[in-house]
This record gives C-alpha cells, structure tokens and sequence, in this order.
DNA sequence: TATAAATCGGACTAATTTAGTCCGCGTTTA
DNA sequence: TAAACGCGGACTAAATTAGTCCGATTTATA
C-alpha cells in the first residue's frame, strides 16, 4: 500500500533526468520515454499534467518538448502528489463530507489529526531530494 | 491517494468499539457490523486477520466473538497497516527487487529513503491514538 | 443429542481505480 | 507543405479493492 501511481513515478523520472541537462535545453516526451523504457503515451499524460501545473514549460511545435522550471526544486512533496494524484487523505471524510457511516464512525476524528501530520510529512520533503 | 482500504477501516471502527467495552466481554461480527453499519462479511474478514495476528482473540461457537488483546494499544499504526494491506512501500522496488524499469531508473534510491522516513513516521503512531 | 449461533476460509462476483492506447487537432520548424 | 512535436478527449485493458456466498467446524443451550 501507500504506492504513488506510475503516472507519478515516471513523472520523477522525467524531471530528475531533465535537470541533468544543460539548463535550458529541452527534452521530448519520445527520449524520455526511449531512454527509460516507459510508455510514451501514459509519460505524455504525465508531462502535459506538470506543464499545466506549471512545474514544467512546453515548448510547442517540432524540435519543442519541455523545458524545466528552474523553482521546481522548491515544490513539496506534498503538493506535487495531490497535483498529480489528488489529495492526500487515509479515508474519504478528510476530503468530502458526504462519507456514507460518517455518522456511526468512531475513527474519524483520529485519522483527521494523523493525516493531517503526514501531510506535514509530506510538505517537509522537496522534490530536490528526489531529483538531485 | 495514500487512502487505507475498507477493510482497514472497519477493523479500525471494531477496535475502537471492543475497547470501549468492559475489559474481558465478547463482541460479535454482526452485532459490530450492525452498529456501525458496515457489509458483515467484510468486517469478518478484517475480524479473522486481526485474530490470526494477535490483536485479537477469537471466542469460538455460538455465543463467540471476539475479545480483544490487552496489549494492542501498543502495535505502532506501521506494523497494523503492514499486516492489513501489506508492505508500505511508494515504489514497488522496496519490496521486490524485478522491477522491471528499475535498470534505468534514476530515482529509486532517494525515493527508497523517503520510504524509510515513512515508514518510521507510521511506527511512530500507536493504535491507541486512534483507538483511544 | 439436536439445533442454533458463531467463526473460518476459500471461491466467487462486482465495482473502482490505475495503466496504457488511439486518434484527430493545433503549432512550429525546416 | 510536410514532418515533428504537444494537447486532450475517449477509449480499452489490467489490477486492485469491495463485497458476497457457502460449506465446514466449534460450542452453548434447550
Ligand atoms: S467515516 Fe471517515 S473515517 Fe470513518
Ligand atoms: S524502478 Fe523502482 S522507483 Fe523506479
């Protein structure tokens, strides 16, 4: 339990081989996919999901790709994961309100305080230790 | 993501409710699925996990249940999920070794550490935070 | 001693989530 | 203008999770 998706992992991927580059230099969805062995088309998803979160620049048009985000080291665990994979949450009523046994639940409020420090966890680890 | 499963989450609800009972008194899988309203057959599975690793103890033939074990408050919530869902790893590579990209992948290690400090996160928390 | 109430666990189905693919579109380079 | 690229929606396939069913065993009790 607790895996991140592969969505997300070949998302890493992309970015940590991205900042071996030279700064500047752009990277297509096709070499990063060939050089790791990875789908294309599920990294594709992967890319065009950070660019719109804007941890990544596309570059359109033939000889385009993605460029990094020279502050991207800078974003928390934490956020890239519910950017990618939505919320952070050990059980549904962290999220919504509308938990079916919400009412007969005697385990609610607990998990709340737990996941609410592993989302401390989360946010104290940058994506710097992941890619550098 | 990072959600617990169901069953996870009803053996949680179960442990709360036996230990708010006198210490020694049987509880049944109907009467808990009942009252908290969650599928009995499920529940049952999550009841005969627990008795098979310790946390509780079975009562068995009509009249039985379940009691629950003294000392399970002190199970860290990493040793709990382990046994419920299996090994808390974000990348299958911490478990198993055939990854099969893992020849070209460039992030398993810092993610394998950020595992560890995970893990230790969870081992961290007691189930009587959350049972308590 | 028969019956009912309970666990046990395997096999099964259904629902949901994740993984992966396909394709038509717009943009830019050459 | 053709080729190389990203965009994104729709789709299918695979895997996991949720939930159900049932026959077997144990025990209390009528
Ligand atoms: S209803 Fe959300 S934890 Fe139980
Ligand atoms: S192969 Fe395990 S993290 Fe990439």
């Amino acid at each position: 339990m607790m895996k991140i998706t592969k969505k997300t992992e070949y998302a890493l991927i992309a970015l940590k081989y991205m900042q071996s580059l030279e700064s500047g230099s752009v990277a297509n969805t096709t070499e990063l996919s060939e050089r790791h062995s990875i789908p294309r088309e599920l990294l594709a998803k992967a890319m065009q999901q950070m660019a719109r979160s804007g941890f990544i620049q596309t570059v359109s048009g033939a000889k385009g790709g993605y460029k990094i985000n020279s502050d991207f080291t800078q974003i928390s665990m934490d956020s890239f994961l519910e950017i990618m994979e939505g919320p952070l949450s050990l059980v549904i009523c962290t999220e919504e309100h509308d938990c079916p046994i919400q009412e007969s639940c005697n385990i609610s409020k607990p998990l709340n305080t737990i996941n609410a420090k592993m989302k401390l966890f989360f946010s104290n680890i940058s994506l710097a230790e992941i890619t550098s």
